[in-house]
DNA sequence: AAGAACATCAACCGCTCCAAA
DNA sequence: CTTTGGAGCGGTTGATGTTCT
């Protein structure tokens, strides 16, 4: 096949000189790239078609954009990877104006590196680690946060939003067919945010990449309990949508908030705790009833000893 | 202050793909 | 159908910069 650049005698390798850069950007502008392999001839470059090409589509394209990735970007890169692993040329067609060698490098020496630190396969993107272990709160966050952000470019999205509502009657706690451990995600995550306080709701700002200066006192999450409805022997949590104007204006978001927001339910309702039917506690999942659940209302209204409940 | 260790990223190498002859 | 070679992809290297001891 294609004959090695290592075959082609008395070429230039290594850093690219600015005159050689101009060289190049004024042949192309002019001419447009053409065959790469004639380009450095007619352009006076002692360079193979190879290296020209490379220079000019990773470094001096000008619909390129350079420096620090988005928080928005590193979300995209993750999701993507889950869902295409090393395909960084695939995966640069979802990011505008980053190329795949600028995101493979980024992934090896920023990506990579995150995810392992926080207990996550980079391969697999799944966690290394149980969901009951030392980890701190943010870490575990984090560690849901990803794992949904993965799982949501694998496969079809559960329904999620905030307005949605999960309803636990008594029959379901014993009905394996049901995603049983959807009512403890979200107490999970609810513990994250009131026992948190202001601290941790800083750190969500991130995920919007927005100003989201909450006061505690705003959030009708900080007692738990406000957001529980029991009815006929069910268990409704509730929570607020930020679709609601009303919700949008206290957080002073919008619009792409919305999407995090998505995220953040699916982190809550299906990794935060994705094996509690496998954790011991008052015996076990199957064997709770609705006593239990007026046992955790009982401790909800008590966020010091919430943290007991998991 | 100096050397070692680590991090970053541009650039290269070897391979595959695929269109054209 | 087979061969050829250009283009592109992903893994890796190594020069350079930064941080640590």
């Amino acid at each position: 096949m294609g004959r090695s650049p290592s075959f082609e005698k008395g070429l230039k390798k290594g850093p690219w000189t600015t005159e050689e850069d101009q060289k190049l950007v004024a042949y192309i502008e002019e001419h447009g790239h053409g065959s790469w392999r004639a380009l450095p001839i007619k352009a006076g470059l002692q360079r193979c078609g190879k290296s020209c090409r490379l220079r000019w589509t990773n470094y001096l394209r000008p619909d390129i954009k350079r420096g620090k990735f988005s928080l928005q970007e590193e979300q995209t890169i993750i999701q993507l990877h889950a869902l295409l692993g090393n395909r960084w040329s695939a995966i640069a067609t979802h990011l505008p104006k980053r190329t795949d060698n600028e995101i493979k490098n980024y992934w090896n020496t920023h990506l990579k590196k995150r995810l392992t630190k926080m207990g996550i396969d980079p391969i697999t993107h799944k966690s290394r680690t149980a969901v009951n272990t030392n980890l701190s709160h943010m870490t575990q966050w984090e560690n849901a946060r990803l794992e949904a952000e993965a799982r949501l470019v694998r496969g079809p999205r559960v329904a999620s939003n905030f307005y949605q509502r999960f309803h636990y009657g008594s029959a379901p706690f014993i009905n394996k067919s049901l995603p049983q451990p959807l009512c403890l995600d979200v107490l999970k995550a609810w513990q994250g945010i009131t026992l948190s306080k202001l601290s941790d709701l800083t750190r969500l700002e991130t995920f919007n990449n927005q100003t989201l200066a909450v006061e505690p006192s705003d959030m009708k999450t900080e007692n738990p309990k406000n957001n529980l409805e029991i009815s006929n022997g069910s268990v409704n949590i509730v929570l607020e949508s930020p679709k609601d104007e009303g919700v949008q204006n206290t957080l002073g978001v919008a619009g792409d908030m919305i999407y995090q927001d998505d995220y953040l339910m699916d982190a809550f309702t299906n990794h935060l705790v994705n094996d509690v039917s496998n954790r011991s506690f008052d015996g076990g999942f199957e064997d709770v009833d609705n006593n239990y659940w007026s046992n955790i209302l009982d401790k909800l209204g008590n966020s010091s000893s919430f943290s007991s409940i998991f």
